[in-house]
DNA sequence: CTAATGTCTTTTATCGTGAAAAAACAGTTT
DNA sequence: AAACTGTTTTTTCACGATAAAAGACATTAG
């Protein structure tokens, strides 16, 4: 597809897709800074994505006037697959190899093939092997290939020691938190979406993963401990593919899970240092009996 | 100085420099493979070894025949400078740069001013600042520039609350390590190494630093856990810095540390959890204790 | 017939380059 | 004069190319 391209306009695309949805609820657009900081990007790409609505007739530009000409259709959004980052293509790719079986551990990665695969410059394939390999999945050897460590049953027992070991911690420190800190709201707000989605767990049980990231993080965040909070990137990442991957009694799984998680809640508003300790250890427990039960059997 | 080069040899001449100090010891080298695997490197960097060994008169070489004629003279090793890699350099630069003052957090880090400074290429850089990152004194803004955390006090306390996490649990699981595990007897051969520096300690209390490292490295092993081990880098990095920076009191600090170096390894032999979680933690204390005071005052 | 050497191929490390995106600067509008 | 738009400069991102180094294959010596 994209080969010889020095560099793809992905933000520029997926900034317009955003900005699209946006053109709905108004009848003009905010100034060009304002625009910049409600999409994330820059002026100059405000620019861009202002520029190309003109000439689809979306809007009429002159100066500070920006006035909605039209709804957009479906056919005026860029296709989705055109606005990941490189970064997200590539790691899809290697995570797909790698579940897909037949990835023993202890095999060679090879940086040249992987990028001819995909069909990408081998720069960002190395960059992505760096920034993956925090992640102790794979291992670099001294000028030389990389090698694969395998998503082993060890890993999966090293990753959930480290994890209770910090969760506990973070679990304490935020039942210790003053009342009138924020986080009180927030975790209000998190045991009402749990709540919510407890009631409709038959139909929208797929939800609970995005859910439970942002719980943990925001227990996370209150140890105060940026190794802790980084370090929460690798159980998301893993959970993210784990989720994708092993569908088995999803539903019951996900609906024990969701119970857990509201005994966790309740014990860290009770504030009894005990009740947490028990509530999070209870959950931990589960999660890390549903990691270990969906990875695969080793050779030796 | 090396504008343009592609990629500098800093391999061969390294592994030269070692082959050099192998020259001293015998009248007649290896085959080709044997000394890939002593040197650490592959075949072809040994040939071009030896081919330059022939060329300076330091061996005769015809096949298997690979007679040693002459004692390497200073003049024939490549200077150190030559041999170290890339990321070491660019490492360096960067570090001297964050504690030569000035570097104040929430500043910018611009690749591009920081390649052309050094002399090297961007991607060397970029690759740089993500292996860097998950030292946690880096950050990324998403499409745009790193910030600098700071090597700040809150740097220094997450830190070492982590490392304690770590050693505590590491410590433990060493103790409980049956009386067959090799690791006593590297125990007993660094004790033996302590006992040695503590005798020469006016003399020698540099070498401290790297004892260290090889002691603690040991114990966070036995954890068989790759987090913890890997995050013993971050400790590393930073004491490495730390040591050639603050020199204050660095003679009474290390012949410190090395008593309690003693009481803890005395206290690991003893297979006693309780006394060895006491001089763990005793150790640990200090050791946070001796960093913090090392970490200039902030502004707010 | 094993283990070395000799030769050829592939991969990694690094650079320069150019487009995308950000950021800085200059000029306008209200 | 504050906040905007228009223009220019800088920086980031990603690529292809090339030397260094690794690795694979073929040949030969013991």
């Amino acid at each position: 597809m994209g080969q010889g391209m020095s560099k793809s306009n992905n933000v520029y695309k997926d900034a317009y897709n955003r900005c699209l949805r946006l053109l709905d609820e108004t009848r003009s657009l905010p100034s060009e800074p304002e625009l910049g900081t409600l999409l994330g990007v820059s002026r100059t790409t405000v620019r861009s994505i202002l520029a190309r609505m003109e000439e689809t007739g979306l809007i009429a530009w002159n100066k500070r006037a920006k006035t909605v000409l039209r709804d957009p259709r479906p056919d005026d959004f860029f296709p989705e697959e055109e606005t990941d980052t490189l970064a997200e293509i590539i790691e899809r790719s290697f995570m797909r190899r790698l579940l897909a079986g037949g990835a023993e551990a202890g095999m060679q990665i090879n940086e040249l093939e992987l990028a001819r695969e995909i069909g990408v410059g081998t720069t960002s394939v190395r960059e992505f092997l760096i920034r993956f390999s925090r992640f102790g999945l794979i291992e670099k050897r001294r000028n030389s290939h990389w090698v694969l460590k395998g998503f082993t049953r060890a890993f999966a027992l090293e990753l959930t020691e480290i994890r209770e070991m910090f969760e506990l911690r973070s679990a304490a420190a935020f039942a210790a938190l003053p009342q009138d800190s924020p986080v009180w709201a927030d975790l209000d707000r998190l045991e009402d979406e749990h709540r919510l989605l407890a009631r409709e767990i038959a139909t929208r049980f797929n939800a609970f993963s995005e859910l439970d990231e942002r719980f943990h993080r925001l227990i996370h965040r209150a140890s105060h401990n940026r190794f802790i909070v980084d370090f929460y990137d690798v159980i998301a990442m893993i959970f993210h593919y784990h989720y994708q991957w092993n569908k088995a009694q999803e539903r019951e799984r996900n609906e024990v899970a969701v119970g857990e998680h509201l005994a966790y809640i309740e014990a860290l508003k009770s504030r009894d240092l005990g009740k947490v300790d028990a509530a999070c250890r209870k959950h931990l427990k589960s999660a890390r009996q549903t990691l270990l039960t969906s990875i695969p059997l080793q050779k030796s």
